[in-house]
DNA sequence: GGTTGATATCAACGAGTATCGATGTAATGC
DNA sequence: GCATTACATCGATACTCGTTGATATCAACC
């Protein structure tokens, strides 16, 4: 047993694809030092503006950034807690050291 | 700047794209309490032989797994330190406060 | 009010990929 | 040798999802 409640394998793995595209890890990483709106974030990633504006949306469906508006621009910052749930499945596997084999040969 | 070199966003988010699947994670989570083999995680996660033969190898390719052939079964286990670079990266972006704003609104 | 610029939404296209049935391979047991 | 079992590979299919151009929205500025 985890050490707390995991979430359904379905949604930590949906917390592991929002990093699974290389646009998205980016804007996620870039967002880790500073706060930045999306034109900040078309330039650093050389993206079209469209393609930004669309991992950002699921970026903010899955609530791990958070735009604030202000004026024309619209500044994004990571949420606090947002990839808790991964950190801690990740120290747990991280911590592996060797397996036991616990079960017998199949069953079957 | 992060505190080690960081591998390519590309690669890194590869490796986060390893645990993007359902049942890729669900086979990696049982793999972290015990080695099995590929009979048990079919009956273990309900998908087909062929299904879960198809994402060991991806596993396998990746590097994350590593399979020991015993006679007619196949011993998986996790190898040591294969998530160390996706916990270190998501070590630095959860440790995250509060990122200021360094740069002025965009030139454009 | 009209223009400009930042951003979001939508529809369509294309590439990647998860699933699955059929098949191949290799080891065990009779 | 032959059947059975565990496992891998292959080809096809279906579906998800990233990208993009067109378009809409909304604020700032003249």
């Amino acid at each position: 047993m985890p050490s707390a409640v995991r979430p359904p394998t379905a949604e930590l793995a949906a917390q592991f694809a929002l990093l699974s595209d290389p646009l998205r890890l980016q804007i996620v990483l870039a967002l880790t030092e500073e706060q930045l709106c999306t034109c900040h974030l078309v330039d650093l990633t050389g993206a079209k503006q469209t393609t930004v504006s669309h991992h950002l949306r699921q970026l903010r469906d899955a609530g791990v950034v958070a735009g604030e508006a202000e004026g024309r621009f619209t500044w994004y910052r990571l949420t606090s807690d947002a990839f808790a749930a991964m950190l801690e499945a990740l120290t747990g596997i991280g911590s592996v050291e060797d397996a036991p084999r616990l079960r017998p040969t199949c069953v079957g």
